[in-house]
DNA sequence: TATTGTTATACTCTATAACTATA
DNA sequence: TATAGTTATAGAGTATAACAATA
């Protein structure tokens, strides 16, 4: 009961890492703007929270934050408590824009999906999917509870 | 029998996706060249096909085998037949390299599976990986028999 | 002093356009 | 002329180190 084959998990995720830069390249959406967005239509968060969520460095968010800001899809708001506290928010355009990248993904993942054979194997592969995210809830959720300045660097 | 769920399907690939990338961080390999080193252990191939295989351009072909030949992970050989070609090859250090990668991966992404629950999700969500596997290389399959000059660029 | 965020800097990947060498 | 690969150039994400503002 410990067989568990992991021999090509890197390399599919890998590829699957690639189609997502070619979905959303025509949007003119790169996969960390993606990821940006996602984390903030849950609602607006401040740039240190936003790093460790997505598992970047500061600058990171700064850098593609500023992107999203001069495009009109994120907005910057002073804390009043505590100003040195920046809340970033999605703006409507911001949600159109995320709208958008969601169709264009799960066109492009449900066209790589639509290759498997039968129906059944592709209600498995997006069953499984959704595993994994799952799974990289709870590992968040486990490096954020152990120590906020984490075991190694931003913890990653 | 239709009601097919994609809806996080593109959240999870890119979440999954940034996980590759700092599970890969360490080796000082980024997931393009991560995909470039398994393109090669398959056997030496040339600069234009790996771009379509990879779904990148050829000029970011060149730039990730330049990283890759300098770090003495790849060699690059004319052909003695037609000289435009030169077909690009794994050393032994690429292959050391690689197995260092897919360690790496496999204890990153393992740890995040084994955030599940039970041994059976675990199985399920790599079992399901695999079918994704499956499918990319069919879409793969599907791009480059389709026409080798496709319906949009480069296929992407 | 400690924390939040940005700026400075450097490196890699990506693409398009232009160029070289070969066919 | 057409093809394979590179060079030129530009934009974006990433990181570390240094800095500013605020606490």
């Amino acid at each position: 009961m410990d067989e568990l084959d992991y021999s090509s998990v890197g390399w599919t995720a890998a590829r699957l890492a690639r189609q997502v830069e070619v979905a959303l390249a025509p949007l003119d959406l790169t996969p960390a703007q993606y990821r940006m967005l996602v984390q903030l239509v849950r609602g607006p968060d401040v740039s240190s929270r936003l790093a460790e969520k997505l598992a970047v460095s500061a600058p990171s968010v700064t850098a593609v934050v500023e992107g999203l800001v001069l495009r009109g899809a994120v907005e910057r708001a002073h804390s009043v408590e505590d100003r040195r506290l920046i809340a970033l928010a999605l703006t409507e355009l911001g949600r159109t824009l995320l709208a958008s990248a969601e169709e264009a993904l799960q066109d492009k993942l449900g066209s790589i999906a639509g290759e498997l054979v039968d129906e059944a194997s592709v209600a498995s592969a997006l069953d499984a999917l959704k595993l994994w995210g799952e799974a990289l809830d709870r590992a968040r959720a486990r490096r954020h509870s152990a120590k906020p300045s984490g075991t190694s660097g931003t913890g990653n």
